[in-house]
DNA sequence: TAAGCAAGTAATCAATTACTAACTTAAGAG
DNA sequence: CTCTTAAGTTAGTAATTGATTACTTGCTTA
């Protein structure tokens, strides 16, 4: 409910205006989220959100920004631990998934983000963010390839870009069932198939 | 523009509003089209529209209403023309690319229905089609194991949600490049790696 | 302890939304 | 040609939105 009903630091209300509007996201569309309902969620009035960030967009764009700096981090810390490019791949993929059944919001805010007309600061950071992950990707199958763990022949365009739709289309799935848990369940197994569909023939 | 300026027939009224929704979904966030947006697009007044629909979310219906209908159909005549069960996967992934490609703005559509947190009626609908498009790709793979062209122990659901998944990412990749055309170029070659991760080794 | 400032409140703003209703007008039937 | 009716217009409504402003409260520190 309220994170902080006593007045705060302004660092610290950013902090979790930032984690209110992630969890909102995780409840309700995206683009439905007000001023009105992260203020009352936060034990606040609308009015002093606007002390702290000078406009709605501004908010949205400390969201992404909290989103880019944790989904990295987790991403380089999978891909370090891991002893083999493929088992990277797998690492960042099962990384990803937690990331995402923890914050069930945050794909949604990236697709709403995605979806708006308006060049808006925060859709360009969505774009950055996914293209540095898909370059990541990248570099990662081409390792896969010279270490002979992934085919040689391999279009890795496409396989990042089958990568990223693989955790899409979990996510869509947790949308229809409703149900957040079940995409930890069904991961391992969707990505047991994608990985038949890129490693080496043996 | 304006499909028919003069007066028509309520029904083809109907109609014309379905269609200018589609158009308009692919050129924003389909959450943001006001009934002033289509009625404009239409060359009609707002409250026009509200001779024809009862309410805004009655147009939302149609509107899943003719996806539905229309995107089933090509499935099923996909998969009619095909020779086997895999060759008919295949000719449903690419019908339903084709049918995105030519209407960019419905898988948006889709996704934010079932980012609402209501139960609307068409929320319901999005849910019973992606159900029943499912289980048509469920009877399609389970078909392709008899035949044996596909793996016997391949884990049937997660090659569902793969299936679909795929086709979400590329929808993803068409919005990050805001490039609809790619998606026609990158299909067959996402959908090979697929196909190589539920075929039959040999 | 008093001054200064940062944080929060409450009321209000203009703009936009879906929706309505009294009216006008065009088209087809007799 | 007239009369009826349905399609469209104009001009509203109430509710909601992001944002602003004048005022209040509480913490820090000189």
């Amino acid at each position: 409910m309220d994170a902080q009903t006593k007045r705060c630091s302004a660092e610290k209300r950013r902090a979790v205006t930032v984690e209110t509007v992630v969890q909102l996201a995780a409840e309700q569309n995206p683009s439905t989220i007000t001023t009105t309902a992260i203020a009352g969620r936060m034990g606040l009035t609308q009015g002093a959100l606007f002390r702290h960030f000078p406009t709605k967009d501004a908010i949205i764009e400390s969201v992404m920004e909290w989103v880019a700096a944790r989904l990295l981090s987790r991403v380089e810390k999978a891909v370090k631990k891991a002893p083999s490019p493929l088992a990277a791949l797998e690492a960042v993929f099962m990384a990803h998934i937690e990331f995402v059944a923890q914050h069930p919001g945050v794909p949604r805010i990236l697709f709403g983000e995605l979806q708006r007309a308006e060049d808006t600061a925060s859709k360009r950071m969505v774009q950055k963010l996914i293209h540095r992950y898909g370059e990541q990707l990248h570099g990662l199958i081409e390792e896969g390839k010279k270490s002979r763990e992934l085919d040689a022949d391999l279009d890795t365009e496409a396989s990042v870009i089958l990568f990223i739709g693989t955790i899409q289309g979990l996510v869509m799935q947790s949308l229809l069932a409703g149900n957040v848990n079940r995409i930890r369940r069904e991961a391992p197994r969707v990505f047991a198939i994608y990985q038949r569909g890129i490693r080496r023939e043996k």
